[in-house]
RNA sequence: GUGGGUGUAGCUCAAUGGUUAGAGCACUGGACUGUGGCUCCAGGUGUUGUGGGUUCGAGUCCCAUCACCCACCCCA
């Protein structure tokens, strides 16, 4: 009777290693970089009251209407997997009252995010953003902070050749204008747009701006840009966080038609990308919410947070192919007693904290030899039933092929002060 | 949700509609009885993703289904 094999669910994936090695250092750095910075970390639930999303991220809005996991628990209750951090993050930061802190009050989160989407290159139904968001200023001196912290993080795992791209997409009492200017724009050009576009018309014209059909690009070439549009606050408040960028060295871009897709962004917005991904380009990408806490019943308190897709920083850091660990020692063994002495001699190892792997009697002394250099031993020890008489162990650096022999009291320290040479 | 591509050994892939589906890599052992890498030899696993159909005969052709990949939409 065969037994049924099971896969994971669509759209989701192990990480393991090598991999794993990757993701670790990712979120290493992440954590010391953060904290240089004052930001502090949250642990936030996977799920949360579906109302919190469809709220936030915009009742029309892609995410809200075809991708959420959306199901009822057993007391009747509408609860979604998060699609996205920052609406949990402000949810956490209006019920604990977080904005009774010192501002600006700085945290940052990691982990899974869920959207019922078709999988490709770069886009997964579970997959992890590293979130960071900023309460309380209203300066764009933090925006370019984050921006700056944004770029120092990238950085420090070795990315380069990223591109940043800014934008300011103006406050509530600005950003009508402009769509009310796009939708007078585009209502005589209707007919010769695409379909999709047609239907960004209805629900989110500022859409129309980044659209790739040649058709599309040719109509909005005379469109009105949203610059023209701002008011006088959101002016100066962009044209002091371009300032201070230039200050901090971060070589951005401004993209006049990058426009997100959740409906909370206020102002500042921006993105991350990079040409080595396939479509879905953007590693990072975050802006100002100065609303949404409000919303969420918290008092006006003025936000900027960014996300970043992990998935997508690992894909491009495995190219910059880093060793996996392995162990230092390995110990190799011929005879009963020897293996069973090998345990001991293990042991005080890592009670030092010294990676050793064993090899067990069954195995030719040539076999565990072979074995230590596949696992890229640093180190193999030889224990037979003479040396275990005479009270010694041989040792061979697999490095430069020396070897030798040493007192089986004396191979901790011997071995650790070889160790530390490598 | 839409479109295209791919499913054969653990991995990468062969196999004109025709016997018992092969190779490389990897793994284990040996040549070298107790010293890795190089070389050589030996060892074995497949319900050819799944279910139907066409055919004397299907890994190969057709249909369905599932999974993965890529793109659209959208996004990290």
């Amino acid at each position: 009777m065969k037994k049924q094999r099971y896969n994971a669910v669509k759209g989701v994936q192990d990480i393991l290693p090598p991999d794993i090695y990757i993701w670790q250092k990712i979120e290493a750095a992440a954590k010391e970089i953060f904290r240089v910075y004052g930001f502090q970390e949250l642990r936030l639930p996977i799920m949360e009251p579906t109302a919190i999303f469809v709220r936030s991220i915009g009742e029309t809005s892609d995410i809200v209407e075809k991708e959420m996991y959306t199901f009822t628990d057993k007391g009747g209750r509408s609860i979604t997997l998060r699609p996205e951090g920052t609406a949990s993050a402000v949810r956490c930061y209006v019920q604990n009252h977080l904005y009774n802190l010192p501002s600006p009050q700085k945290f940052f989160y990691s982990g899974p995010m869920f959207r019922y989407e078709r999988p490709q290159k770069g886009r997964l139904r579970q997959f992890y953003q590293i979130g960071v968001e900023a309460f309380g200023v209203s300066e764009p001196k933090l925006d370019a902070e984050i921006i700056a912290m944004l770029r120092v993080f990238l950085e420090r795992i070795g990315l380069s050749g990223l591109n940043f791209e800014i934008n300011s997409i103006g406050c509530e009492k600005c950003r009508p204008g402009y769509r009310d200017a796009l939708l007078d724009f585009f209502s005589s050009r209707l007919d010769s747009l695409c379909p999709d576009c047609k239907r960004r018309y209805e629900q989110n014209p500022l859409r129309i701006l980044d659209c790739k059909v040649d058709a599309c690009i040719e109509q909005r070439k005379d469109a009105p840009v949203v610059s023209d549009f701002l008011c006088d606050e959101c002016v100066s408040h962009f044209s002091e966080l371009r300032s201070i960028l230039e200050m901090l060295d971060v070589p951005y871009v401004v993209n006049p038609t990058m426009v997100r897709g959740l409906d909370y962004y206020t102002r500042t917005t921006f993105e991350v990308t990079s040409e080595r991904l396939g479509a879905q380009n953007a590693v990072a990408a975050g802006g100002r919410y100065d609303r949404l806490v409000e919303e969420f019943g918290g008092p006006p308190t003025p936000a900027v947070g960014f996300a970043v897709g992990m998935e997508r920083l690992v894909a491009l850091v495995k190219d910059t192919a880093d060793s996996v660990p392995s162990p230092e020692v390995f110990i190799a063994t011929v005879g009963k007693d020897a293996a069973q002495k090998a345990l001991l001699i293990a042991e005080g190892f890592r009670a030092k904290g010294v990676w050793v792997e064993v090899g067990y009697e069954g195995a030719s002394l040539r076999s565990q030899m072979r074995r230590a250099d596949r696992f890229n031993a640093n180190y193999v020890l030889i224990l037979g039933e003479d040396e275990l008489k005479r009270g010694r162990i041989g040792w061979k650096n697999l490095k430069d092929g020396s070897a030798g022999e040493v007192g089986i009291q004396e191979v901790y320290d011997f071995l650790q002060k070889n160790l530390n040479k490598i």
